[in-house]
DNA sequence: TGTACATCAGTGAACGCGCGTTCACTGATGTAC
DNA sequence: TGTACATCAGTGAACGCGCGTTCACTGATGTAC
């Protein structure tokens, strides 16, 4: 079995059959659509006839690909967070974000918001509104999540001699802080960069305090 | 005019008319029931003749209290934050809250979150999730909210000397807390006093941790 | 390479269902005298 | 107090509509020889 993932990840260029990358383009294009039209009133909201004419394909069509709904509810939890992880990982490999971790990572968190709109935007509007399942998988990713920030904060060297629970609360306050602001992003017009500049400002303002917050804390 | 409120705050006891009184009752109904069946699903999904199936009475009964869901959904915006108010009045006048505000605000806002359950719960994932209009009237009463509790915090002596953006951000911050542990209580099962306590732990520790870091943020 | 058959993503007709909304109505409550 | 009329919250039938799902189908792609 090939998936169209095959053509770009599998190194020597396997032969893709030609029915199999249509059918993942097809799958592509239903997922993109219920990511754009769920934008206005929640995933929970969508119609599947809805969907598969956004995606051009005719209703039955769907069956093909999800059961439900739900489950592309599900696979677009799985989606946003690949860009989440993303994100991070290109942040712990940038050294301005290591030596200024507060400024530059409020930088890299808008400019990440502004790529990804739209599912950042998915998140933030079905981690408590969407339908049970999808909000399962929203939490656990996001615990997911913070762990890993955990892991990666453990090894800033001020840090080191923190305990685990405090390094893992930091976290918390960090992703929290940027769920909070990603939202306000998401929200914001397109053409308004004094508005994100604005944004940035307050996130770095109350990364810092928690920072300092800490720094008392230890002492 | 006579609303069925007049019975209980009209001072001197005006007659109510029976049919207005009863026409309240229904409002009341179809408002109970459509928070209540809101808590699966969203209000977005609720249809007119299930909320009104649940009130116990005919669906186009509805149209003489209200014009769609939405205008359902404004007016429960309103009962929540009613009760919101109401929390945050009692708490400012209770001393233990003024002595120890930390500690105190974390026991009200518990207590006050279970015992409105069912508005916390609607205001969390409406917030995000519900149709627009409900969005909107729901993160402007919270920015009111915040506001007010502003206004709270640069009477207590501590804070005095703060400039008063600092002290709205710190406003922000609580009520942001406010509302994340809020989520978190309204997710906990209802016979589970240790899962209770663990959530005002952290909620304690974090807004403390708040507060110093402001502090070092002065000096 | 060419042919005959198998696979299967996408089609299109059909279904029963719950929906929001309209309308003319009913009968208890309220008012005027 | 009693009577005749007005009001209006709630009723019940009816409508057209979009929905999710079923089913047998088609025809391009894939496979075996």
């Amino acid at each position: 079995m090939f998936t169209e993932r095959d053509v770009y990840t599998g190194g020597v260029s396997e032969p893709v059959p030609l029915r199999q990358a249509q059918k993942e383009r097809t799958r592509e294009a239903i997922l993109a659509a219920a990511l754009q039209l769920s934008h206005d009133a929640g995933l929970s909201q969508l119609s599947l006839r809805q969907v598969t004419r956004a995606a051009g394909v005719v209703p039955t069509a769907f069956y093909r690909h999800f059961d439900s709904m739900e489950e592309v509810g599900l696979a677009l939890v799985e989606q946003s967070f690949m860009t989440l992880r993303r994100m991070i990982r290109d942040a712990q490999r940038d050294p301005e974000v290591v030596d200024n971790l507060i400024d530059a990572s409020a930088d890299v968190l808008v400019a990440a918001v502004k790529q990804n709109r739209e599912h950042f935007a998915f998140v933030a509007r079905e981690r408590l509104g969407g339908p049970a399942p999808v909000r399962d998988a929203i939490q656990h990713e996001l615990e997911l999540f913070i762990s890993e920030l955990a892991v990666f904060l453990a090894r800033v060297p001020e840090l080191q001699s923190w305990s685990s629970d405090d390094v893992t609360m930091v976290a918390g306050l960090f992703v929290r802080n940027m769920v909070y602001r990603a939202e306000q992003v998401v929200a914001t017009p397109d053409g308004r960069p004094d508005l994100e500049e604005e944004i940035k400002r307050k996130a770095r303002r109350e990364m810092r305090m928690i920072v300092l917050g800490f720094e008392k804390w230890r002492s």
